[in-house]
DNA sequence: TGTACATCAGTGAACGCGCGTTCACTGATGTAC
DNA sequence: TGTACATCAGTGAACGCGCGTTCACTGATGTAC
């Protein structure tokens, strides 16, 4: 038994087709009222179904949240992809800074699916496990430039202030089974770069740098070009 | 007409009180279910008062929610001055580090009033003037550390990447309107620090750190007090 | 190629629930003389 | 100090609404022989 076929059957295709079309709904929706008002009902509405129909294809509507989740995962992971794309690997600045404007880019355009991601959680909900690996797709657009800028010996972290034991322990058993191409230090602070990258966005997105910036386009490119080289990840 | 007196008569002081009382079990609320689902009928249920009383305290559910918003940053600004008082003028890691360890256990202790003021907006409520004046409380305390730095020649600004004229121009305004004592480079930098605070925050608290860091407190304690020598905010 | 049966998508009604807000009211507290 | 009136906190019922989920059903699509 394969895991993932193509549909085969008319009825099979038209399943898949229908499942796409309530998720497409429900991301509508998402972009209107917020992840917490997100109502089955309403997506049904819009498609011209009855409420009830919806559940031959989400058992309940935290799994058509779920499934939005990773879909928005998936989105934004592809949109890092796409970013680089064609770039020399040994151009770590240009990745990145095509990497941070991607995510910034995609973040704009689908406020409520980043906040769905990476702002507050949705009370009540628990995310199941499916979605760790499409969360890390991103992260490993980021880690492969750090990767390959370490490895051609450009990276050069220095301690500003001592690693301490327990840090030093935790960053050794993440290496250990995520990332062993990374030396503890360069991931902690790929770590730091991966925080401000989504601090930033996070701040434009919800309304924190009101005020303060007017340009946030500039100011946030300022940001990122300027983060890797602080931290040491490449000069 | 004074603006704010004390409360005289027994009706006022009972007034007083029980607009507390409903902000309290609001808050209670907000941490059992989300600022999306915070319930007006819910609150005066627990108050063991009929739904339509509470009307006489706050015009409408989003008058209370404004009212919790407020009293979060003033609470979380509170924690942050509270932290550093009583230390050396001079001792700007010790402080910055208590400021940023007093952010972190306020958001462990209060995560929902802490989404609710960095994370995702709450859909469909618009936050009124009223709260900028609360938010830049604890922005503050981080502002004078990094003035105090300043002032004493300590801050060791460089750029890894020439200052762009619009985010200058940006930056220069931002601070004839509220930081003349920064200079541009280092209010940038201080606004990466304040990123990179808030964005470690959330993503401890918002589970991205999951399966990467252990101990928590150890990599966060770290992380900033790396930051500000990174940055050059002082050595 | 045709028939008989099984599968499954979608319907429509219903259950039980909670929500924000309005409104006319009652009774207690406060104020002016 | 006592009375008459005004203010206001809290009540209880109601309005109109939307929600997630279940269930017995119908009719169309797919499958086995």
């Amino acid at each position: 038994m394969p895991t993932t076929t193509a549909p085969r059957t008319a009825r099979e295709r038209a399943r898949a087709e229908l499942a796409a079309e309530i998720k497409d709904a429900a991301r509508r929706q998402l972009a209107e009222v917020g992840p917490a008002a997100l109502s089955l009902r309403a997506v049904a509405r819009e498609l011209g179904m009855v409420s009830s129909a919806v559940y031959r294809y989400f058992p309940s509507r935290d799994d058509l949240l779920t499934a939005l989740i990773i879909d928005a995962y998936e989105s934004i992971g592809e949109a890092g992809e796409r970013a680089v794309v064609g770039r020399r690997g040994d151009d770590y600045a240009g990745r990145w800074l095509a990497v941070c404007r991607a995510v910034r880019a995609w973040a704009l355009a689908n406020p409520h699916e980043y906040g769905l991601i990476y702002g507050s959680p949705v009370p009540g909900y628990r995310a199941p496990q499916d979605t760790i690996g499409p969360a890390s797709r991103i992260t490993a657009v980021m880690v492969d430039i750090v990767s390959d800028a370490e490895a051609a010996g450009r990276t050069a972290v220095e301690d500003v202030v001592p690693l301490p034991r327990r840090v030093r322990a935790d960053l050794a058993s993440a290496r250990r089974r995520h990332l062993p191409s990374l030396p503890e230090r360069v991931l902690e602070r790929s770590l730091m770069a991966w925080t401000l990258l989504f601090g930033a966005v996070s701040f434009e997105l919800f309304g924190h740098l009101h005020d303060v910036i007017e340009d946030y386009e500039a100011f946030f490119d300022h940001e990122m070009a300027s983060t890797p080289k602080l931290l040491g990840l490449w000069s």
